[in-house]
DNA sequence: GGCAACGATGTGACCGTGCACACGGGCCAG
DNA sequence: CTGGCCCGTGTGCACGGTCACATCGTTGCC
């Protein structure tokens, strides 16, 4: 009742003066200064909850150009891996206190990736999380210069120093070896988009160990990641049916390419093997139950937020830069009948 | 060359005197103020790329209270639909120049969404969503004195004057029509978490329709959104199969249980109809295709922008708040065979 | 007992921007 | 000719914090 009608919200000076103290007191309190006798400081943080005082950020961040706040800089968050990269960042930088702004990009142009980055600087973050694993998006970056520790996520190879990532070639080694080892000799490989540093790398794996393993391969195939792609490339790869198995590069795209193997009448895995990527958590449904490459982007967004505020606090924490994946066999592949 | 060292970034002050002028007018040009000089304008134009000026976000937000930001307090950002809506806010702000901040909250924790809120508000944001459509954040959310504009998605019935929305109980009346059309009689519903708006509604649809056609229900299972939560249900259901057909509360549950309904060894839609909810791009091609409704979350975002940019610029826009769904049969609903 | 060090607190400037108001000059109308 | 108005511009302060430094009283050590 007798805070009725005040114009502005309550300021440190506001309190300060209920208080009795200068401001500079209150400062100290918020700012768990020692030095303030405990009976002051009661005494304070009683009238900043009957004033239901709240430290304005922006003037905080005016005066010590620091903000606690991590910007993301992401482009494609509705794709599932961004997705879950963004919402395990977001609760890591928030049990350690920091706050999340994100600025989605739209990585077909380059005008908004400098956009976004200009929008999260200016809020002065104090660091940056780059999810946005294409080469153009990296190839800004690299003209970009960031003065603020920056971590990029699932880009190995391009900017080795800041990149976290689970190793894809590994990954899609793992999910080649698994064909092979039943026995496939014609494996077909479904890409993701040229663009994407992980779909560069999965393809590179998939090589990798076709080559080692001295199998002929043809071009894979480039996608865009949707199960609608996977379904069309299906439909176009059965009429000529020469393979025995496939390896999409995410599980979408293998939903829909099974989509279209049913479609001819035929059966996975008994006509056609099927491994994807990813293990959204959809996988183990789909009929049957996919073999795929399990990430655990939780972890890569934990360690990355670890990593950034380590440097942030000069504990030149060492974290290591690539996490393994793990290859989830289900009920998609098998034996090839010949 | 010349700048090699500076220590803080360049301010209007530093644009000012190198343009000979006041810092006022510096001001002035960065706020497209009509009278200045345009010689006086290009000439600052020019330092200003020249020193690579940005302005300060948060000495505006200090001296305006305003921050040209929208902030979007989202409750499980990983599901399709808040992800989808996420994005389309976003998209939407952007072209009005406008910027958006997350905040993620766990609607299971009270204190979480005070805290979100709280840290949105710090930030001085000029409207919020809310995308968290669990009663539980509606009762913080009552309690919590909001001074800015703010609309929430998907949450029709708790809060008619802000919310904005698909139609959820037309959308559940489609299915469940559709469903009963073909000649169904024993369906099953599997609500969602009894705590999500949407749930309520779409099961408050699904006994309406069954009601207005007279046939007796048994009650919802209430499931969890999840394909695993799906498949288990189905699981315990079809030990006794007194039911011809059911609509899943959401795609990801169908999915599920269109897994169980094959480990049995049975066929959708032969031995069950599904139908699901929401449309995820991956439902097309699930197998069979699954029929299911259609919410058109983009247009839902771009909406949710408008009126509320509407209403900060006082231009009084009134926009529809409800939107309607649509039905979208595909091959995993058919006649029951007895 | 005197002086240094420290604890508790206050004073004033400063961060970068916007706003209210002032100011001088040119133009127009009375 | 003169007073009022508008245009282009400048001056000073406010916004809500933090920081560096000053002040005063108490304690501890030689």
């Amino acid at each position: 009742m007798s805070d009725v009608g005040r114009g502005r919200p309550p300021s440190i000076r506001d309190v300060a003066r209920l208080a009795g103290v200068s401001h500079q007191t209150v400062s100290r309190v918020l700012n768990d200064h020692p030095s303030v006798r405990p009976e002051t400081r009661e005494r304070i943080v009683e009238i900043m909850q009957e004033l239901q005082y709240r430290p304005n950020r922006a003037a905080r961040a005016l005066a010590t150009s620091r903000s606690q706040t991590i910007g993301i800089l992401s482009a494609s968050s509705t794709q599932y891996g961004p997705a879950a990269g963004i919402a395990a960042i977001e609760a890591a930088a928030r049990e350690r206190g920091y706050w999340v702004s994100t600025a989605n990009i739209d990585a077909a142009d380059p005008e908004s990736i400098g956009a976004g980055l200009a929008h999260l600087v200016a809020q002065s973050v104090e660091g940056l999380v780059v999810i946005a694993p294409q080469v153009r998006v990296f190839k800004v970056l690299a003209d970009y210069e960031i003065d603020v520790p920056y971590v990029t996520l699932q880009s190995a190879g391009l900017d080795a120093e800041h990149a976290l990532s689970v190793d894809q070639i590994a990954g899609a080694r793992m999910a080649t070896r698994h064909l092979i080892e039943q026995g496939h000799r014609s494996i077909y490989h479904l890409a993701g988009p040229q663009d994407w540093i992980e779909a560069e790398a999965r393809m590179r794996g998939f090589l990798e160990e076709m080559g080692a393993q001295d199998i002929p391969t043809t071009a894979p195939i480039l996608g865009d990641w949707t199960a609608e792609f996977g379904y069309f490339a299906g439909r176009e790869l059965l009429r000529v049916r020469d393979f025995t198995a496939i390896f999409t590069s995410n599980d979408q795209m293998a939903l829909g390419f099974i989509h279209a193997i049913r479609d001819e009448g035929l059966d996975v895995p008994r006509d056609v093997s099927v491994v994807g990527f990813d293990d959204i958590p959809e996988a183990a449904h789909f009929w049957p139950p996919l073999t795929t490459i399990r990430q655990d982007f939780t972890e890569l967004g934990r360690r990355c937020v670890a990593q950034l505020l380590g440097t942030l606090d000069d504990a030149a924490v060492e974290v290591a830069h690539t996490l393994t994946p793990e290859l989830i066999v289900r009920g998609s592949t098998g034996l090839p009948a010949f």
